[in-house]
This record gives structure tokens, C-alpha cells and sequence, in this order.
DNA sequence: CATACCCATAACCCTACGGTTATGAATAAA
DNA sequence: TTTATTCATAACCGTAGGGTTATGGGTATG
């Protein structure tokens, strides 16, 4: 049983929020300083981000003097993942109940 | 290179729309006047999701008579399968590249 | 032809939310 | 101790978008 993806849905659907998801997943750990350059937007909307990104699951942060540094939490993505399978099997499903149906109107 | 998820989870956001791609997914064609029913919105409200989610490319129209029948069109998926598995590629890189450092640090 | 049905579109409303600036708490540096 | 830095939160604004009702075009039915 996979937990609903509806938060990780809503989550990703922003592009900025996306990216920077995508930076740490590629980059590994950064700090909030270090994510607000070339991010497009101030420093508290990345704040507001990061915050999201982890309330989904989908960041860590630790706390070290007046620095915090996030890091990708790449297992959160399972329930995407399953539920994404999950779709393409029930296609497979009616796809093979078809071809029985095709199978035995040939005899 | 895979398109741009972007349009995908901006599609799969919403909840209602969800579960409508997911009814189409489960159990295969349907007319909008079959996919209002119990949808919990309005047949307009159901006419908008099922616009986004063609635009996205997740369904298929068909036109008999006067109804238009929906299906899924799974193949769609394909690039958010490929952004979940490049991120988690990307994390995987990391950590083979840190298993390397601790085995050289090691020698 | 008149009527009923199915769906799409238009016009509108309202809320969610992503952006901003302002500010303060906590820590490091001078 | 004073000053500077880093981040989070508050307060506010504007817009995107999901909901509704109203309506019309196209097609089947009486």
C-alpha cells in the first residue's frame, strides 16, 4: 500500500520549487545562502520552499552554527513512483483482458 | 533526453483531475456524462480537467454521436518516470562517489 | 419540426499560493 | 559589547486556476 502522492503532486508542481529540489538531488547538500543564488527569487521565498520541499518529505535539514544546510531525500519519491506503476499496470491489465477476449473470439 | 516534466505535474496536481485520469487508467474509456457522475463536480468542471489533461497529452478524445468518450494515454507518463529515475540517479552518483572516497581513504 | 440530451465554452467568483519587503532571533566576528 | 551575517517568519499583494451557473451547438428522438 503506497501513501497518497497528492502532497508530492502538489510539491513538485512548482518550477522553482522544482529545481531547487533538483540542485540538491544533483549537487548534494547546500545551505539556504548558497540556493538562493541563481534561483531566481529572494531569500525568503527559498526559505518558504525548502520549507515545503521538507513538511513533503522530500528534504532533510541540519542546523550548524547560523547556517542550515539541506540535503535531497531521494526515498520520498516512492510513492510517485509507485503510483506512476501502478497506472501503467492497470493499462497492461486492459490490454491483456483485450487480447484474451481476442484470443478466444478467434476459436 | 527526456521532455520537460513540467506541464505533467502541473496536470497531476490537482486532486480532482487526478482522479479522473486514475478512473480512465482503472477502467478504460468513458463518456463525460459517465465520468461526472461521482466525480463530486459539475460536468463543466469536468469538461475543464478533461482539456488540461488531453493539453498534457494523458488522454485521447473520441467523438460518436453526440457524447465524446475518453482513455488514458499512459505512454504519457513516460517522462515523469524518467525525472524520478534521473533524480534518483543523480543521488546514487553521489554515493558511489563517497563510497570511493572512504575506500581510498581507507587504503 | 419540435423536443430532449450531451458536451464545450463563456463569464464570473473566490481562494490558494508564490512572490515581495520588513523584521527579528540566533550565531559569528570585530 | 557592538556589529555583521544567516536564516525564518510575518504581513501583505497579485494572479493563476478550479469551482459555479448560463448558454449554445450538435445530434438523437418523438
Amino acid at each position: 500500500m503506497s501513501t497518497t502522492p497528492d502532497l508530492l503532486f502538489r510539491t513538485l508542481a512548482d518550477p522553482t520549487r522544482r529545481a531547487i529540489f533538483e540542485r540538491l538531488c544533483r549537487e548534494g547538500e547546500q545551505t539556504v545562502g548558497a540556493l538562493t543564488v541563481r534561483s531566481g527569487v529572494s531569500q525568503p521565498a527559498v526559505s518558504k520552499h525548502l520549507g515545503a520541499l521538507k513538511q513533503a518529505g522530500l528534504v532533510r535539514d541540519r542546523h550548524e552554527g547560523r547556517q542550515t544546510h539541506y540535503s535531497a531525500q531521494p526515498g520520498a519519491l516512492n510513492p510517485l513512483i509507485d503510483w506512476t506503476s501502478q497506472m501503467a499496470g492497470f493499462w497492461q491489465n486492459r490490454l491483456d483482458a483485450l487480447d484474451d477476449l481476442l484470443k478466444r473470439m478467434d476459436q
